[in-house]
Order: structure tokens, then C-alpha cells, then sequence
DNA sequence: GTCTATACTTGGATAGAC
DNA sequence: GTCTATCCAAGTATAGAC
């Protein structure tokens, strides 16, 4: 589950040093693409930031862009697991929005958003990369999906509101608050969003459970 | 008002010839954002397109990241005329959702978001580039708070849900839809959204109609 | 004042060393 | 199989031509 798709030419095999050297350079592409952006994250960049020759991304990767492809899987895989053993703890909708406010700060925290924004902005310049990222991205509308549906699958909300529609905002929306918090290293209007859907989430559950003659129950 | 706060060492007056440069380059500068992002935007790529030298970019703008500057000042400026426009026309919250709609549409045909979005992502690349865009998106929310002002400010909802708030997560949904609609190259998704948007929006106006003394008017 | 030719730096990719 | 030394293209910036 960890390495999906992995894209063409990269090296899977090889001895123990190769496979620390791929973690190195995919652990550097990370921190890389967090702090200097898709721009800055060149083979040079990542190489020296890795301890490791330039070369060395060809190599094991290809090309950079393979290699930035890979710790966006890395980072893909390691977030959906952890977010998918928060959301099972949640019953109710406003555990779901509580859990979705944490789990925002994390990513904020450990900037776990901002590889895939960058990707998804840096896509622009590279070509092919486009589809890779998309690829990519799927499984986070999946998941937020789910989350949806297990929280308010029963509720009339969910016939007037297609989940996948839904859950595609969702994303959209983290995206776009990542990137504004980013930006302007201020997480306060972002959280103050969550607090109001927190709210909201209350009130919508108070209000099917006290009324639920609105849908002839 | 077309022109706010230009960066520093912008060249501003000058004769006819080279007031033409600038625009091209300006202009130049937008269309490379758009079709091959931030990390796709040198001096000698958006030279090349505008047909000119490629040292004019620091001739007349003193450096790259200056230029994509103006051009996001352009865009802006330009955008924010147009979406004024158009919401003036609007009474009701349907039809501010669907002015927003056909915004939406016409920014994802023209790739007006695409800078912007490519700026913000870019920033992280550009030590003192974050804060100059952030500045400028500044602009962006204002507007997208009066509008909702304007359509929802007697209502009871305005106490509720404070109009900055709402105003922040909107631009942030906004320039996420467009990254991900951009990337995909799909705007459905998007568009079912505002499908729903402008549903809920119906509602809303049918409820605060039908039983207005909800708030004791 | 405007622009071009040139200097120098960084980046992607590979030929060849180990 | 793994890695380094090296090549050449692309990038920024400016000195100097007009």
C-alpha cells in the first residue's frame, strides 16, 4: 500500500545502500519541496540537502521529477494511513470536524499540504507530470468521501448533496487553506473556519435529533 | 487604481517605446504563469514570448520576480474591475451565486486564478516574494467580503457566520477548485458545486422568505 | 534612456570510474 | 550495481553599445 504506482524508471531493488540512499534523497525531496517550493527543489538542491552526489537522482529516480513523484507517494501514503486511523475513532459529525481540525493543524504543522500543493502548481511546468499528480490526488477525494458518507450516510443531507461532490470541495477547500496559511503565516482565519463548522456540525445534529418529522421519519 | 503598490525598482516613466516593452513583457509574463507555471517563468521564457531580449526584464523591472509582480498586479487589478461589475448587478444570493459561477468559468478559461495560484505556490521559492503576494490577495478577500455583505447582511445568518471569516475560506475554496479543476483539466466537479451552492442558495432565500420571524422581525 | 552582447552561475543528464 | 566527474543547456544579471 505504501508504493502505489511507482513511476517508470525508478530503481526498486538493489543492496541496502541503495535503498537508504533512495530514502535520503526521498526524505530530502520532502523537506525540499516544504521549504524552497518546486522551483527550488532542483537535483543539486535536494542532493546536497540528502548529503548525497547530484547524480545520484538520475540514477535511483531518472529525473527530478521522478523523484519529487516519489515523496509525494511517500507523503500520500503515510498521511491517508494516519488520517484513515483518526477518522475511525469519530461516530458523529462534529468528531469528524474536530478530528479534521487536528488533523489540518498536523499538516500545517509538519507541512505535509504543501508538498502536494506544490506539486500540483509545479505540474504546470513540467509536462506529463500533470497526470501523475492526479493520480495522485484521487485517493485523498476517496477518502474524504468515506469519511462523508460514514458520518452522514443515513441523513437526508446525503441525498440533497452527492458525497463525491462534496468531498471534492473538501479538498479543494484544505488545499486553498493550506496555501493561504502558508502564505501569510497565519493560521488563525483557517481554524477560525473549522470553529464555525464545529458550530455548525452541532447544530445540524441537534437539529436531527430533535426534529426528525422534517424528512416524515 | 490599476496600478497599486509597484515594487521597487520598477522603471515607471520613460518614452513610448518603452512604456510598449513593459507591456509586452507584462503581458508576456502572464501568459508563461499560466501555461508553464512558476518554475516555467524565466526571464529568457517570458522574453522569448514577448520578443524581446531577455535582459529587459532587469532593465525595466530590475528582476524576475518583479515582473511576475506586475503581472499579477495586472491581472488583479483587471480582475477585480470585472468581478465589481458583475456582482453590482446581483440583489438576491442566487444571483450572486450565479454571478460567481459565471466567474468561476470565465477565470478557468482565461487562467486568471492560474497566476495567482502559481504566484502563491512560487512564493517558497523567492526569499520577500510571499509577502508581496500576500498583500496582494488581500484585495481579493475584501471584495469577497462585500459581496456577501451586500447579499446576506440583514440576514440573521451575518450574525452567525462573520463575513471575514466566510469571505477568507471562500477565496481559499475558490483558488483550490481552480487548482484542481487546472490540473485535471475537468471542471464538473467544480461545477457541480456551484450547482449545489446555487440550490442551498434557493433554499436559504425560501426559508428566510417563507418564516421570517425566525429572528422576531 | 533603451537595449544587446557577454559574463558568470546553476541545473539536468550521462559517460565512465570504482 | 553504485556512484562521481564532467558536459552542456538554461538561468540571472550587468557592462557596455547605441
Amino acid at each position: 500500500m505504501a508504493k502505489s504506482g511507482s513511476p517508470s524508471k525508478v530503481r526498486e531493488g538493489g543492496d541496502a545502500r541503495s535503498v537508504e540512499t533512495r530514502r535520503a534523497l526521498t526524505a530530502a525531496a520532502i523537506a525540499t519541496l516544504q521549504e524552497d517550493g518546486y522551483a527550488g527543489a532542483s537535483a543539486r538542491a535536494i542532493a546536497e540537502r540528502a548529503g548525497s552526489n547530484q547524480g545520484l537522482v538520475f540514477y535511483h529516480f531518472g529525473s527530478v521529477a521522478n523523484l519529487l513523484l516519489a515523496a509525494l507517494d511517500a507523503v500520500s501514503s503515510q498521511r491517508l494511513e494516519h488520517y484513515s486511523a483518526a477518522i475511525e475513532r469519530t461516530g458523529s459529525l462534529e468528531e469528524l470536524v474536530d478530528a479534521a481540525t487536528a488533523i489540518f493543524q498536523e499538516d500545517l504543522d509538519a507541512g505535509y499540504v504543501t508538498v502536494l500543493a506544490e506539486m500540483i502548481a509545479g505540474a504546470s511546468s513540467t509536462p506529463g507530470l500533470g497526470s501523475e499528480v492526479a493520480t495522485r490526488i484521487g485517493p485523498w477525494t476517496d477518502f474524504a468521501q468515506r469519511a462523508i458518507d460514514d458520518a452522514l450516510g443515513s441523513s437526508p443531507l446525503a441525498s440533497v448533496l452527492p458525497s463525491r461532490d462534496v468531498a471534492y470541495g473538501i479538498v479543494a477547500l484544505y488545499l486553498g487553506l493550506e496555501m493561504l496559511s502558508h502564505l501569510d503565516g497565519d493560521r488563525a482565519p483557517a481554524l477560525a473556519l473549522f470553529a464555525h463548522a464545529k458550530r455548525i456540525a452541532c447544530l445540524f445534529s441537534t437539529l436531527s435529533g430533535v426534529s426528525p418529522r422534517t424528512e416524515a421519519t
